[in-house]
DNA sequence: TATACTTTGTGTCATAATAACACTATTAGG
DNA sequence: CCTAATAGTGTTATTATGACACAAAGTATA
């Protein structure tokens, strides 16, 4: 930092605004969509636009995250990370905006929306049928975040966030299908689970049409964070 | 962003200060080191830090953190990408800061350092031999960014610049050693590459202590950006 | 109750990628 | 011309991958 002055003055420089935006990715129906917020004021009235607000001056950037997202629409508890941060001089016709962007990944059923008086409505759309102008700069934070997540879902277990605490193989399976946009071979992706050993059978099935499905959880605190489970596993496993 | 009245005010809010501070990787006899200058005032007058600085309203993010990196260190056109967003509060004693982190590779040779006036000296350091109380949250930066750097190595062609632009490949494969931290094997090193048509043969030949080092240059394009290249390829690669 | 249908789950095998390591090649220096 | 040093190649066992056939366990229906 090149500010050093001793009798440093806090108000010499002008200062952009720093938001948080936050993409919330959810399963609907094994599709994958986003959450969007539809603006009710200027800028940008009436367009779609990602969840986010401005950072108080008492808190950290993840707690701003997580406070716009609870207060926009009802959501909390949910995996979170920081996506990249957007600050091009124009993007906000108010004023020189920061925006630190950050994905979210919820389990769609363990989440009941409710609109904030911001905006008009609150509304998942599948990530391929995304509204057209959306406000500000969204549209491009919108293919960043699924890029980030496709990508991210190669070599972490990203994926298994988007799940209810108990789900089958096929669940997963098709999760993967559906984020990657290509079919998977089931007896290889099973194979691939089983000798990864971050699954743990229930004992339970789940009924469906044909077979009853094998319910599995999620071995102790693999969970968390982005534990490495890849395609093509890089090195030997030692086993605990 | 919740801020929608159309009577906005833009002075209605405090502000941060946004920063952006610039982690720079470089080799220097085959050991890699990471540039950092000593500051001149309070705060953390006399600590090392990672060069930056205050984001000017007219420019971009990026355009900030080249304008830095060239103003306190005389570096410039070097390969530069996003790292994160640092913003706990407290992190600068002067006043709310938050400062979006960039990294930067550069090839040693080509450079010359030179002092700014806000600082007493720019050093080179190896990774692992840091000074001690670097300035603000500095070393979590650096820590970040060197993890980053690893991860990034195994699937981008990364490594390539900090290399000058031909080099052969024993020397490629020493940063490879030297910036994971573990020895490769030669053979399989060399078919990975040649298998990638990454390299063109310069024809040229290295003169050394033994045997003459073959000298390569990278193929066309490719070297921008971070154009895939894994230890464990995926899928087959199409002919070009 | 049998038969079709649907979905879950397993077995197998050819091919490709990886890791390990032995070997050859080309220079410099005594 | 022998040795040390470094560059570079060949070979092979093991493991991972991709493709695909097959078996298992339910539901729906005649």
């Amino acid at each position: 930092m090149t500010e050093t002055a001793e009798n440093y003055d806090a108000t010499k420089y002008e200062r952009p605004s720093v938001t948080v935006d936050v993409v919330i990715f959810g399963l609907r129906s094994g599709r994958l969509h986003v959450l969007m917020v539809q603006r009710k004021h200027w800028p940008y009235a009436d367009h779609w636009a990602i969840p986010g607000g401005f950072v108080n001056m008492d808190e950290s950037l993840e707690m701003a995250a997580r406070r716009e997202l609870e207060e926009e629409t009802g959501v909390h508890d949910v995996y979170m990370e920081q996506l990249y941060t957007f600050g091009e001089p124009g993007r906000d016709p108010r004023t020189r905006v920061i925006s630190v962007a950050y994905f979210a990944l919820i389990r769609t059923e363990e989440q009941a929306l409710q609109v904030s008086d911001e905006s008009n409505a609150v509304r998942w759309f599948p990530v391929d049928e995304l509204p057209k102008d959306l406000a500000f700069d969204h549209e491009k934070i919108l293919r960043f975040a699924i890029d980030r997540l496709r990508s991210k879902l190669e070599y972490t277990t990203l994926a298994f966030q988007l799940l209810p605490k108990e789900f089958s193989l096929p669940k997963l399976k098709r999760i993967y299908e559906e984020i990657l946009g290509e079919k998977l071979d089931k007896a290889n992706f099973y194979r691939k689970l089983r000798d990864s050993d971050l699954l743990e059978d229930t004992g339970k099935l789940l009924n469906s049409r044909g077979r009853p499905a094998r319910l599995y959880r999620f071995r102790d605190s693999r969970i968390e964070g982005d534990f490495v489970f890849r395609y093509r596993e890089a090195k030997k496993k030692d086993e605990g």
